[in-house]
DNA sequence: CTGAAAGCGCTAACAA
DNA sequence: TTGTTAGCGCTTTCAG
């Protein structure tokens, strides 16, 4: 920036002012800084405009999701971004992969960098780490999973009430032998879904403990041999409820290999790819991630534009789209 | 710091030492410091040390791929990222959309922010408006897509080898009425692929002139629209060549709805999400983006680490996985 | 083993 | 409209 200042012959802060754009620079001075700038290839640097900024802003985000590469994060980041480039603002982002290790070492990298704001999804027992950062007044919001412990804006979907959408769809076919497979039991979004599953069951009348529930399942290898394990039992289910993309998928290929894709029902939570055009068409309960993760930014920029508001929390509702795998009737007992 | 260092009765510069492990501090000091810093919550400010440290590293990156919520770019990111924390290093994601005025801003975002190293995909004519910041320095590393204007590492897939073996294996069925199906003209990943692809008719003396070439597909709607279309024709293709995932997708919808999923053959070059689980399987050229992703981390850390040797271009093989839908033998002309 | 002073690149406050 | 001075939070250099 020096530099820049002696090459077009005027102070620091007048370079200052036309590189942020501020009144009061006459026209002339503004051509000869902006010459000399890109004679010199200048880049200003953020980080130390930061330093002594009033607003202290890194315009900056961390953004925290199960993992960068799985479809569903994708959606949700895609959306952050898109209403983070509108305002400037870039995006950090780190995988999860459901370690709480993973989560602390992400958010303290996030922190030392100073950003603006955090969009996380979380795996700790409790979020009771951050209260000293949200009282320094740095707007946190949760997707996907509530937090423990603390008390910020939230993003989540209905779980509960997918779950039981799901479950009903299959009831109504006539279903009584269901099974449920999903994700990590100490996920509270997993346990959300279950319950889901399991109060419908009880609505209906059906003895819950008969029905298989496996749990801890996270990744489409291990949803893989969990289903096929569960499809060779004496006495299989006719539907079953996946509860999470990635069991989903799992479930897929374990009825493929046993060419059971049209005899037993299934619904899965979260829409997966493709789905459509499988056969059958796999029936999901949809969630939003595009809109999970724009109301998340848009709950981070209010906060940073002042809304001291009490936490919001907001609940993303989900859609049932049947495309053939759910729609399956039982088959007899044999 | 100043907090932490009159709270501990110390000076700064001890804190300092304490915070980056350095040597000559005694163990009661460090005891005293880090209660300090535990009871004010200090997080130290990465940025403000950079401004002065003698590498100048932020120990971050930036990473701008084709689209955050697409597979490829996914999975790219994911090799990235996994790479990066290794290292302590964060990274910044942004979406191209192969918009040449996102590519600008992105980069631009990056460098005021101080990026330690750039991993590029890219769609502008040319890059040689980084050549300043290479002369700087900083280490860039292109990915699936080659640079013009300016000489730096880069990691692509073997695009017209890939395209070439998609293109024998349907000629080798006995396939003469192709067609090709394919992104942006301007981009020279999409070239390489079309290329590779009328070689190989070239070669097997089939006149090119009578195949239709269908660029410009951007996403999967598009490319499902121009699918429709050359099926409609009086004398439709036996066999597609897809060249890039999103057209691929678009491509068995079309066959889907026009229920000649089984009649007419398709070989995608990309890898697509459950592409086994179709009926028929999607036979593809698959690409190894965690293999792109890994390398091309690899390389800036490399750079980073001191090696100043000529820029450096990795070709990462693909691979034929036959599914089924390449296999489909040619229809009778009717 | 520890601390004081200077300065990284920038912006705030004030003066000219 | 423009320049000067101080200082953001840290690390460097050098002195104790």
């Amino acid at each position: 920036m020096r530099h820049v200042a002696a090459l077009a012959g005027v102070g620091v802060k007048t370079v200052s002012r036309v590189i942020n754009g501020e009144p009061n620079v006459s026209a002339a001075t503004i051509a000869k800084v902006t010459a000399a700038a890109r004679t010199l290839d200048y880049q200003p640097d953020l980080h130390a405009g930061n330093l002594r900024r009033a607003d202290g802003r890194t315009r900056t985000i961390g953004l925290l999701v199960g993992s960068v590469d799985n479809p569903f994060s994708g959606a949700v980041h895609r959306a952050v971004e898109d209403a983070a480039l509108a305002r400037g603002v870039a995006v950090f982002a780190s995988s999860l992969d459901d370690d709480p290790a993973r989560e602390q070492e992400a958010v303290s990298a996030f922190l030392r960098r100073r950003v603006d704001g955090l969009i996380l999804t979380t795996i700790s027992e409790s979020q009771a780490y951050l209260a000293p950062e949200l009282r320094r007044g740095t707007p946190v919001v949760f997707v996907d999973r509530e937090p423990a412990g603390v008390a910020s804006d939230t993003v989540v979907s209905d779980n509960l009430e997918g779950a039981a959408v799901a479950t009903r769809h299959l009831l109504e076919r006539g279903h009584r032998r269901l099974a449920y497979l999903g994700d990590r039991a100490e996920i509270r979004t997993a346990q959300a879904r279950r319950r889901g599953f399991l109060d419908e069951l009880g609505l209906a009348g059906i003895a819950t403990r008969d029905i298989p529930v496996i749990e801890n399942l996270h990744d489409i290898e291990t949803a893989r041999l969990a289903a096929l394990a569960l499809l060779e039992r004496d006495d299989p289910p006719t539907a079953i409820f996946s509860a999470q993309n990635l069991v989903t998928i799992g479930v897929l290929h374990a009825l493929r290999e046993s060419g059971l894709q049209h005899a037993i029902a299934l619904v899965g939570f979260d829409d997966v790819p493709l789905a459509d055009l499988l056969e059958p068409g796999v029936t999901v309960v949809a969630q939003n991630p595009q809109e999970i993760g724009r109301i998340a930014a848009e709950r981070v920029f209010a906060r940073l534009d002042g809304d001291a508001g009490p936490a919001v929390r907001t609940v993303v509702p989900t859609r049932l789209i049947e495309r053939g795998s759910g729609e399956i009737p039982p088959r007899e007992r044999g």
